[in-house]
DNA sequence: TACATTAATCGTAATATTGCAATATAAAAA
DNA sequence: TTTTTATATTGCAATATTACGATTAATGTA
């Protein structure tokens, strides 16, 4: 045991579970909101923000672009990351569905 | 090392990640499918309807409710669970964010 | 009181994640 | 071609997570 057991939920409840793990580590939110910010792409400029070495921010990189949340570019002798919006999409879905349900069921108990 | 280094990052960016790390996790997106869709709160039933053992549900319950995205009411012998909708709020204030940021600037890399 | 029911906790094995030094790779610059 | 710059990969130690059997705690019922 240890490992989680995939193959016993829905593809939809894994790849979910997928992009908000993604999102379950504050350096990765911190790529995140870092990305958002410089209007323009940022490739290194990463490592000198955030309070990491380099293996560590490339490593979480590469999980968020696993994840599908981000997008990397080759430019020149860099890499170019941005937001993938569809990533964002799919998380936004889950959302609104959990806000429409709310709306109808006002907190029945608690 | 493997120990997040939380005190790296700002009090937002932990608790947000605290969030989507709690969401990270098939069974507990299932768990949260399922307090929706039941609209009358429920306790042990997750036990029946999810493919794990009861302990592991405790536990995944356990983390739903420190991370704010549940509540647990004791209701005679069983405990009666349901959505925090303040746990959502917050999420939800991010995706804005994202949301705003990425009208504003249309994905100009990538 | 004794017994059932419900859910949490303990202990532990298996596995995954985090972080980094060292190294590798690949492209641009000198 | 050699050197520099930018990023990825490897290997590993420390720690966290996942899952569950066994047990416990607490409440309701006979």
């Amino acid at each position: 045991m240890g490992a989680t057991k995939t193959e016993q939920f829905t593809d939809q409840q894994n790849e979910l579970a997928i992009l908000t793990k993604a999102l379950g580590h504050p350096a990765r939110i911190a790529i995140i909101e870092y990305l958002l910010k410089v209007d323009t792409c940022i490739c290194g400029d990463i490592v000198n923000e955030l309070p990491l070495a380099q293996p560590t921010i490339s490593q979480h990189l590469k999980e968020l672009k696993n994840a599908g949340l981000i997008k990397g570019n080759f430019e020149g002798t860099s890499i170019c990351y941005c937001i993938n919006e569809l990533g964002f999409e799919k998380i936004k879905g889950f959302f609104q569905d959990v806000e429409k349900h709310l709306e109808k069921t006002k907190n029945q108990c608690c």
